[in-house]
DNA sequence: CCTCCTTTTGGTCACATTGACCAATAAGAT
DNA sequence: ATCTTATTGGTCAATGTGACCAAAAGGAGG
């Protein structure tokens, strides 16, 4: 379909940032492209906007396809429009970022297109890794590097003024505050005192009444159990 | 170039959100639309990005050829790609917001081909003023009422974590606390306390060494003498 | 049962920040 | 000389934050 893109034409691709939290890092799901440019290169998945839908469409048709998910936290990034940004031609992308539990996203591994790839940032380059596979900003296809990047530094700049910290949980029905301390630790790559934790997150969202204790509390291999909670989103 | 578009083609303008603080009032600068579609319409200065440039730089053109501004701001606000969102056919747009001291807006504004409405929000909804016209989202071309809405929301929630604010101003190397403490008001759309103002704008900025006082003082109609200041961006 | 070990939970303390005020200061205007 | 206005400086209570410390509640191993 856009094998050969005219020249003389501009194309609107979307690309999806999808990211979880695995074991405490930060993931980003990557497919291996199959087709020219970057043939073989690790990149997102993207695809061409239809004229038919909007890029938001678009964007949440691929998801779907990608990941079943229900009520997933879903924007727009940013849009990418340097003109060398694809060999092929002038295409412009329009970035969104989804925030998803791992869970989901093991459950639909087998057999997937795409592979889980340790997310992090090295002075503001792009660095994954899965194993002992390192990938940099200029091993991935496109400006995929970049795209990565801006995600991470817009979930870290948002993650204690919203609730996409929440959107990463496993059961948003019953997580403890120890579940939600270790996403806040993978998107902002740093230790956070549980106590200090506890105080401002009850603080912000116990005390609005979005957040209730649940009476269960949770059994664990080690250390003290953990009261549970529910969060309304 | 493009009166007529091919239904079966995406096309990529951008649209430029130029604010300003005119009188204490946040302004939106309009042009009034001398084609089909919203013939006469007010709508955001707008262009189709041409195959060999960047959105940025498509964006940056439009700004030169409209106001002669040196390091202003600018950055990328939304992409807006709703199908139905040109009668002409499929168009998506980048939206950029622009922050310029009111008086490089005076300096262009005879024979310019844009006008200055005073804009606020009402539950949410965008209300432009000139004079005794109003204008509601509605009458505006396109969804520019939307982006307009957008900007506006953009700008309120980066006001106190970023310098945007200081890029209202008519002096960056001589500005009292007045004058920034009016910029601030005009974008949040409420009045603020002139003492805790002076307090946090120096704990931010003085205390960093980004912003110094100057030697003057500013002689006013009424009232003491403000000291003026300099700030580095 | 008793003692480590780990994690959760609760608390203190000093410090910074914020909002609501009040009051002094330095000009022009009457 | 007094009034008006805007700037500047200050207090005070409430709130939030970072750095700690310590108790509570489990499992694991002796």
């Amino acid at each position: 379909m856009h094998d050969v893109l005219a020249p003389d034409q501009l194309y609107v691709t979307v690309d999806l940032l999808m990211m979880t939290v695995r074991q405490g890092r930060l993931n980003v799901l990557l497919s291996r492209r199959e087709n020219a440019p970057y043939r073989d290169c690790w990149a997102l998945p993207g695809r061409f906007v239809d004229v038919g839908e909007s890029a938001e469409t678009t964007a949440r048709l691929l998801l779907e396809q990608m990941l079943p998910l229900e009520n997933a936290y879903f924007e727009q990034l940013y849009t990418f429009t340097d003109v060398g940004r694809d060999p092929r031609g002038r295409v412009i992308s329009v970035a969104y970022l989804v925030a998803a539990p791992w869970s989901a996203v093991a459950k639909a591994l087998p057999g997937a297109s795409f592979q889980s790839f340790q997310a992090e940032l090295r002075d503001g380059e792009t660095e994954l890794r899965d194993g002992n596979v390192l990938l940099r900003a200029g091993d991935l296809a496109f400006d995929h590097g970049r795209i990565i990047a801006t995600g991470i530094n817009r979930l870290r700049g948002k993650i204690d003024y919203t609730d996409i910290g929440f959107r990463f949980l496993e059961d948003r029905e019953a997580f403890s505050l120890g579940e939600l301390q270790t996403v806040f630790e993978a998107v902002l790559g740093s230790a956070l005192d549980s106590s200090n934790f506890r105080r401002t997150i009850l603080a912000r969202y116990e005390r609005t009444g979005r957040m209730e204790q649940t009476e269960k509390a949770e059994k664990r291999d080690r250390g003290r159990p953990a009261a549970l909670y529910r969060i309304r989103l």
